[in-house]
Parts: structure tokens; sequence; C-alpha cells
RNA sequence: GGCCCGGUAGUUCAGUUGGUUAGAACGCUAGCCUGUCACGCUAGAGGUCGAGGGUUCGACCCCCUUCCGGGUCGCCA
């Protein structure tokens, strides 16, 4: 026998083995008492494998073999050898196969476990995070963590190839004014003074050009203090790069193949190239999305000339205040769609602000409309035909003064109705580039534009003269990467002259003085050569989430937060000891 | 901060208009069993119905408060 503490992994021992002696660690998974003979599926990171305890040919190890429970860490030997014919589990990838035991080592006994270590479990999740580390032997669990390795890999490969340098940036850095929510981190050695963790390396990798690195990038850590999602954590992992003396096409050309690469090598999947470019404002109008699903149609289209002197108040009103009136078509047999369905429907959109959903069907060679006593019935027949609805199909129309609110509820209300009609293909890949983001947003809480990506992004060359005059029609150098309905990356070309840098500041409203204090640093970089330069940031959890086809992006994470942002199995956040506190000249109140 | 959903054996769930001793499956424990593989068979243990208060002769069930978890809008340069 080897004298090896484990000579191979559990699941990579084939009918080649038979005959080898082999040493296995692992887990008990399940242990099956037949009398006088025991079989063991052992467990480890690399699948299972059933070992045989027979009492008369070794009792020793089989008087031992009794003990074993659940979970228990075990060391096996013996000898790989065939199943017999009737004996095969085709069920199991090393079926095929069993280890005839000759000792057996309990390294560690086990409680039962508060949920069964089985694949695809649909235990409460509270439970699965509070008892992560036993969540996370689950085969399922083991197979997106060992993928997500492979992403990293991947991306370090791919990247290293490209010419691009792995540098590290500080995690204690500076609050930034604009963006999300910092985390703070009290300095002990300037009392009433914080650093803030990065919201992204932004900067830096912006200085790092600047120092003539060329190419960068860095798998790293940024932390937001806002409230989490499906697909959002507090902290999360960036694919983050920036390259010089480029212009947008190649940054998007580089990263496309990056995500190309990605699915070649871990899925052996082909992404044909170049990806589709949409701009936003395309995006907006046919979607009402900026990262639009493309896996099904229920394209947006603008009745307002249709409608606004129909006589519906409802419409006219939308439209003579600025907004809009728009619809979608469902079709598959959404006709036969219920009031029941529809109120669901109606309640979905209101939460998009939408003031209510109007309605129409087709069916039995008729129009049946929510709103047909106030429209002539030429009125429903020209919708039908703008829209391009059938017999069988249903329309659905929001009306607001707001145009946001009429794209962003019906863009909500497509996606909404491709997963009722269950018409959404799981396994298409639909990536797109959406480009042309507008330079800024107004902010409703501010009373003022803010930039809608960052202040670094450059205008489009052409817009730097409405720059003051007409905000909001400003164009950035921006782009994203978008699959399937989730926003995989965004970047941009950023701004490399201290002049026009300083400018974007003054046009976002910040006085000479906070501009100095925030960003002198940046600016002062700027008048001693800057190359221009772009780069972009991918969500790794989410690229992973995708990539495994996991629900949430707190299955990509070996230990995520929950919805308030604290950790179950450590419980995180927690209170400190009053001598740290003074230790950082912080004075907790109560909460209030 | 708003809205919606959930919390009953270890786990996943059922639980009648509010009425005996709160059930099932899996898991667990013990016994039997030499080809099982989600082993089988037999027996058994296991419950603060999230917590607190209220209504009631009587509450898992109705009301209020609260805690925990999920989804979502706002938020997320």
């Amino acid at each position: 026998m080897s004298e090896q503490r484990r000579t191979h992994y559990c699941g990579e021992l084939t009918l080649a083995h038979a005959g080898a002696k082999v040493a296995l660690c692992g887990w008990v998974a399940r242990r099956r008492d037949l009398g006088s003979l025991i079989f063991v599926t052992l467990r480890d990171r690399s699948g299972i494998i059933q070992c045989v305890f027979n009492e008369q040919k070794n009792a020793d190890a089989f008087a031992l073999a009794f003990t074993l429970r659940g979970e228990y860490t075990v060391r096996v030997t013996g000898t790989v050898a065939e199943r017999e014919a009737g004996a095969k589990n085709p069920k199991m990838a090393t079926g095929d196969i069993e280890v005839i035991a000759d000792s057996l080592e309990i390294y560690s006994r086990a409680d039962t476990p508060p949920f069964e270590i089985i694949e695809n479990s649909d235990v409460n999740e509270t439970l699965r995070l509070k008892y992560r580390y036993l969540d996370l032997r689950r085969p399922d669990m083991q197979r997106v963590i060992a993928l997500r390795h492979q992403v990293t890999m991947e991306t370090r490969r791919f990247y290293d190839a490209e010419g691009f340098y792995e540098i590290e940036t500080p995690m204690l850095t500076k609050s930034t004014p604009e963006g999300a929510r910092d985390y703070l981190v009290p300095s002990r050695l300037h009392p009433g003074k914080f650093y803030a963790l990065p919201q992204s390396p932004q900067q830096y990798k912006q200085l790092l050009m600047i120092a003539g690195f060329d190419r960068y990038f860095q798998i790293t850590r940024c932390l937001r203090d806002e409230d989490l999602r499906i697909d959002r954590q507090p902290e999360f992992t960036q694919v983050d790069m920036e390259m010089s003396f480029v212009d947008r096409e190649d940054v998007m050309a580089l990263n496309e193949r990056y995500i190309a690469h990605i699915y070649k090598t871990v899925l052996g999947k082909e992404i044909p190239l170049p990806l589709l470019r949409m701009p936003y404002n395309e995006a907006m109008a046919r979607f009402g999305s900026d990262k639009p699903d493309l896996r099904f149609g229920y394209e947006i289209v603008d009745i307002s000339p249709e409608v606004k002197s129909c006589g519906f108040g409802v419409f006219e009103s939308a439209i003579s205040s600025g907004g809009s009136v728009r619809a979608i078509k469902i079709d598959n047999g959404a006709g036969k769609i219920s009031r029941k369905e529809i109120d669901a429907l109606t309640a979905f959109v209101k939460t998009y602000r939408a003031g209510g959903l109007v309605w129409m069907k087709l069916s039995d060679g008729e129009i049946h409309a929510s709103f047909a006593k106030f429209v002539s019935p030429e009125t429903l027949t020209k919708i039908a035909e703008n829209t391009g609805a059938k017999p069988d199909d249903a329309v659905f129309i929001v009306a607001d003064a707001k145009n946001d609110v009429v794209l962003a509820s019906l863009g909500a209300l497509r996606c909404e109705c491709a997963r009722r009609m269950g018409v959404i293909d799981k396994n298409a890949i639909r990536l797109l580039w959406v480009t042309d983001f507008p330079m800024f947003e107004y902010s409703e809480e501010d009373g003022r534009y803010v930039a809608m990506h960052h202040p670094f992004t450059s205008p489009l060359d052409e817009d730097w003269d409405i720059l003051e005059s007409d905000p909001a029609r400003v164009r950035a150098k921006a782009y994203d990467m978008v699959l399937n309905g989730f926003e995989l990356g965004g970047g941009s070309i950023r701004i490399h002259r201290s002049e026009l840098q300083a400018r974007m500041f003054r046009a976002l409203g910040f006085s000479d003085e906070e501009l100095t204090r925030r960003f002198g640093h940046l600016i002062e970089a700027f008048r001693y050569g800057a190359p221009p330069h772009g780069g972009m940031a991918f969500g790794l959890d989410r690229l992973v989430m995708l990539l495994a086809g996991c629900e949430s992006i707190r299955d990509t994470i070996a230990f995520p937060k929950v919805q308030n942002a604290s950790e179950l199995m450590m419980g995180s956040p927690d209170i400190v000891d009053e001598k740290q506190l003074k230790e950082l000249h912080i004075a907790v109140t109560d909460g209030e």
C-alpha cells in the first residue's frame, strides 16, 4: 500500500485505475449498512466514490466503518475494483468502480449537520448562510466556486497575454464626493479623520496610466454602502482594467475578446465577434432599459402620434405635458390574459411610478380595450396596426407626463411578461454594447446635474460645445457591456487634459476650492503629461452568476452578506470594546 | 425610507369558521439484513407553532407591536 496520505481525489478514479492501491481522504456522504457488508460513499471536492467494507474480509476496518456517520472526516485505503455487471450505478460518475477498503482512519467525528449535505438542497438560505462552511460542501456550491476560480485564472491569463500588468491599489483611500455611499474607516493617528474603502480603483488606475504603465488590470474588491439586491452585494469583485493611447473601439474590441475568451475556456462556447453596438437612446426607446434583454421581442412602440387627439384624457394630457404614450405588444396567446393577471401587471408597473396600465386584447376578430369607451374604433385599429397586434395578442399601454416613467415601466413590464409567458430561452447568450450614454443626469435630490458614469468620463468630441449650454444633450464616450438584461461591465474614455477636466468639474458645480481639495492631486497629475486613456470594469460575481446559471450573486461568493448587509455566520457587523472606540476617538450615540 | 412575501419537529412542508393529544416525508437513534447506491424492513426519540402583548370559555389560526429572512422601488458616480 502506498504510504502517501492521499493518492487520488475520489472523483478522478476511473476503470483505468482498477487494481490500483489508493488512499482517499474526504467526508462520509452516505453509509448503507447491509449487515455484514457496509457501503460508504466518500466525498471530496472532486466528487464521490463508493467504498466497500466486508466483515469477512477485513473485520477491523468493518468494525470501524460500523461507527461511521454522515460528515465524519476519514481516510480510506484500499483497492480500486470494477463492479460486477449488475452492481454498476450508471447515475454515478464513478459508478463503474468501487474501492475495496482495507483500512479506515477517522480524523474527525461530526455532529448531525443542521441540513443534509446534498446537491440542489432547498433549505432556507438563512440556515445555509449561518452554516456556510457546510453549505459550501454541497457539490453544486463546490462547482460554482471552482468555476469562479477558473474565471479568475483565465482573466489573469488573458490580460497578461495582452500585455497588462496586474497592479494593486490601496484599500484605505479617500472619500469620493459623488457616487455611492462610502464605507468609512476611522483613523487612530488622525483624530476626526477617516479613510474610505474604495468604491472602485478609478482614480488610481488613471494615475497608473499617467505613470506610464500603459496597460493595467486588477481583480479587486470594491465596497459600496448601498442597499443590496439579488445581484448586488456591499463588497463585490471587479475585473478592472485601463489602457493608454486608445479610443473607444480599442477598449471595446479588447474586452469583447476577453468575454469571448472566458466563454471559450470556461464553458467551451463560441461568442461571435464583434458584438452588437447600440446607442443608449435606441436602447431606451426600444427596450426601456440601458441594459436590454435581447432574448425576446415585445419592443416598445411610441403611439403618441396616433393618440394625441384621440379624446382620451389620460393619453392627451400625458402628451401635452411633455410626456408620451407608448405600448408593447405581447403575442404567444397573451390575448387570453385574465382580469386578475392584468391587475397584477398593473400593480407591477405602479412600482415604477406609472399611474396605471391601459390594455387592449384582440380576440374573436374584435378589439377589447380598457379605454374603448373613450376613443373611436378607428383609434383602436390604428394602435393595433402600429403595434402589429394580431388576433390573440395583448397590447399594454403606459401614458405619463415623464418619458422616463413610461420607458422604465414598459421596460420592466416587457421583461415581466416574457417571464410569465415563458418565452425566454435559458441557453441564449445575447451580448451587446450600449454606447453614447448621456454625460449627465439630473439629480432631484441635489437639484443639479450629476455625472451619470463619473466625472472623469470624456464627452463625445462634438459635444464639448454644449457642455455648459445644454448639459442634458451631452453624450459620453461611455460603454456598457450587457448580457441577457444584466450589466456585465462598463467603462469610458477618460478626460486626459487638465483644463478639460477642470472644466468638467465646474460644469458639475464644484467650486474651485472644493475642486482643489477633492481632486487637486488628479488635476495636478494631468499637468505632467497624461496619455489619452480609457478602460472598463466587469462585475466578476455577476459574470460568474450568469456563467454558472445561479439565481443570486450570493451563490457565487463564498461568504456573502444578507439584505441588511450583515453576515450571518460570524455575525458582522458587531459592537467593539470601549477601549477600541477610545483609541479611534469615536463616541457612539445609541444608534439614533 | 416605502411596498409586497415568508417564519409550524433537525430539514422541507401540511394544518379545516377559532375547538380532543399539532401531522407527513426526509433526516436522526436502536435492532435485523452480503450487493446496496435516495438501500430495505421494524421500532423509537424529536415541537416555546419566531418573540411579546391583546381579543376569546378556548388562539398555530383573529388583532397590535417587534425580531429575523427574502423580493422590489428609492438608492447603486
